[in-house]
Formats: structure tokens, sequence, C-alpha cells
DNA sequence: GGCTGTTTCATACAATCGTTTCATGCGGCA
DNA sequence: TGCCGCATGAAACGATTGTATGAAACAGCC
């Protein structure tokens, strides 16, 4: 966890800052300052700049893995609370309830507008948990779902999740502060979206027919 | 709408750099370049390259409202149909089906990381839309909504349609192309969010009950 | 034409950035 | 001790940035 290195203070140091600035906004002056290291020892031990970023990204990526693990633990028998242990995961790591998240930060900003690991990065990290989710929704539908049907679903999980994450300074605005904790915490979230998800995928179809009129 | 004075290329080539770049990444020489405009006419219009920037969002704002206008046309009665064009009119805002929307790029990037003007933009450009979605959700519920269930059930409509705007690049990578035009449409997409986040409610407050739906 | 205020232009300036350089310190080893 | 590889340190370099300056061009009006 702690790595009292140079190179260790650098990446644990530069990751929040990169998470809060951005690639461009962070300056070398100001991460290799704040770790308490020399100006020239990013250059030394990364490379240049950009290096330096992306061992950031990897080692956000490291960092989550082992701090909220979607696999490895013992899932309940009922769908619907396979699919509450899948959105709190995703909650958690999404750091919803905390702002100490800097990992999850970094990761939603490389999405947003992609490098050159992005692609990478979607294939061995997102991907097999977005597959597990569809399984999941499956198999809370009472009727068989069509591919495309799956994957809208899918996002519409998933967007109601992120949504914490980047609209995060605009929720403050519209939730009260005292019913932030009791209405808006990670258990009350997960709950939410579980049965708002749930409750949808029970019966898109039968909503489909109604609501299209011919 | 086409401005050609200098000022006006000024705005209109500025928008889709800063949506693209940031406010950072983005330089005044650039701009000025692209716009025809010399370097020093940005000073001499603005001031600075922060004010030209704040007057882009509202420029940006704008465009939004002339282009794709929430009020002022006539709704249907059925409330699901109000939810329907709610969410179409919204996602049409977002530029789902065309990256050419460089406003609600520019928008999205300024509502992550809130500058100073993002505060005004939220209540005066946001709250009133929210505060109808909410209304419109509570017609859709047989049973009466807490305050609090209102806010979730509107984060997780807002929540899924914002999605298709912050994680675009992913959503490509997921969804295979020959299924993109038909299956992931802005019709097809609204239809989607629409019966997902209807039939949510009809049955969220059964869902929370029982834990499972009939 | 001559004047005035406004707009455009080329250029210069000061600050900041990433990167490089070279000198210095330090621990291990013969 | 003397040498050597690795790590650290202070300072400087070159490029790029936002901004400032002062002259030139222009339009409107007497």
């Amino acid at each position: 966890m702690s790595d009292d290195t140079a190179r260790g203070r650098i990446l644990q140091t530069a990751g929040p800052i990169f998470a809060e600035k951005g690639f461009r906004d962070a300056t070398v002056r100001d991460i290799s300052e704040q770790a308490g290291v020399n100006l020239a020892s990013i250059n030394y031990y990364f490379g240049d700049k950009a290096r330096m970023y992306t061992e950031v990204i990897k080692f956000a990526r490291e960092s989550q893995d082992v701090a909220h693990p979607f696999a490895g633990r013992p899932f309940p028998e009922d769908p619907r609370e396979q699919l509450f242990v899948f959105i709190k995961t995703l909650l958690n790591r999404l750091g919803v309830h905390d702002n100490a998240n800097w990992q999850t930060r970094l990761l939603v900003r490389e999405f947003m507008s992609p490098g050159d690991a992005t692609r990478q990065l979607v294939e061995e990290y997102f991907r097999p948990y977005f597959s597990r989710l569809l399984d999941l929704l499956e198999s809370l539908s009472p009727v068989p779902l069509t591919e495309a049907e799956k994957i809208r679903a899918g996002f519409s999980v998933i967007g109601q999740c992120l949504h914490y994450r980047v609209a995060a300074p605009i929720i403050d605005m519209f939730v009260e502060p005292n019913s932030m904790a009791a209405d808006f915490g990670i258990d009350a979230l997960a709950r939410h979206i579980t049965d708002f998800s749930a409750g949808a995928i029970a019966n898109l179809k039968t909503a489909e027919l109604a609501g299209k009129p011919d």
C-alpha cells in the first residue's frame, strides 16, 4: 500500500493531483514539491510527464481492484440481491460517498476524453463486469430480451450509478444537506437504483407494448 | 445565427475548440488563427481569455435554447408521452446522435469541474427543467412519493440520458456498428429510457416493500 | 481633405511549463 | 582509501503561453 520510495511517493502524490486538475493543469513542479522529491526525479524515474501519467492510471486501476473487488466474494442467490451487491460495489468504486476516492475521478476523466491507453483499459477492466451485469439483468427479466435491449438496460444501470460521480457537484446543489446522509448515502442509493432497475426490467416488455401506439 | 463580425467569429470558433480541448489546452493563438482574426483581437473584445470563455459558455447555452427548446411547444396529454418528449428533447440537447454538437460537450465539461459561473448556470438553466421532470415523474407514480424518492428518480432519468453523452466514446466500443443506427438512435434511446423509467416508477413502491414484483 | 474614434496588425514581454544538464552525496566493494 | 553505480540536488534552457504595446488601416463626419 504505502510505498515510501521516491517513485512510490510520486505515484501516490500525482494520482489525486491528476484527478483534480487533469493532465495538462497538473504541473510536474507541483507534484514533485508535494511528494517531497526533486523536480528531476520525475524524469529520472518515468522518462517524461506522459509516461508518469500512464503509470498513475495503471496504479489507480490496481488500487481499485484491491479496494473494491467485484469478484471473489460469495454472491447471494437471489438475482435481485446480486444486482444490489453489484450496484453497491460499483458505487463504492465510484467513491460517491467520499470524495477522497481519487482513483475513479481519474479513471472517469480518462474515459471521457480517451487517450492512447483507454481502449485497453476498457477491454480488460470494464467489459468483463459489463458482461456479468447483462447476464444478471437477463435473469431478472420475465421474458427473453434481445441483445440490444440487454445492452440498453445495462447502460441504464451504469448511467444511473455513474451520474452520482459525474454530476457530483451539481447533485450537491439539488439535495438538501440534512437529507444527504440518510437518503443519498451509499446504501440508500444502491437500494434505489436496484429497485428502480429491477422494477423497470420486470415490466419492460409490457411497457414497450403500452408505450408504442402501433 | 451566423455573426460575421470579428467578435462573432471568435465566439463561434472558440466554442468547438473549448469543447474539445478544455479551457487550458485551448490556446488563444489557435482560436485566433482558426477564426481568421488577429491574436490581439481576443484581448481587445473580451479583455482576457477567461472572460472570453464565460462569453462562450453563455453563447453555447443560448444556442441550445433556440435549437432544442424545452418549453413553448404543445405537450401531449398522456404523462408517459410527456416524459418521452422530455427525454427526447434532453437527448437532442445532449447531441447524442451527432458529435457535431459542441454546445453540450462544453456545458457538460463545465458541469463536471465547476467554475465560477457554474452555479448561476445551474440555477437558471437546469433547475427549472429538473422541477418539471419531477412533477412529471410524480404524475406517473400510482402512489405518492417522498421528496427524496422523487429526486432520486429524477437523477435516475437524467443519469440514463447523460450517460450517452458522458460515456459516448466507451459506448461505441460496446455497440456493434450495424446495430447503432436502429437500436441506439435518438428515437430508440428515448423510447427505451421512457419505458425503463416509467416501468420503474410504476412499481417502485411495491418493489420496495415486497422486494420482488409479482 | 482633415480629424476622430474604432478596429486590426505585427511584435515584444513576462511568466510558466517540461525537460536537460551537471555537480554532489551516498552506499557497497576491492 | 579510492573507485563506481545509483540517486538527489540546484540551476538553467528552450518552447509555449497569455497579455501588453504602439503603429497602421479604416470608416464616419465636419
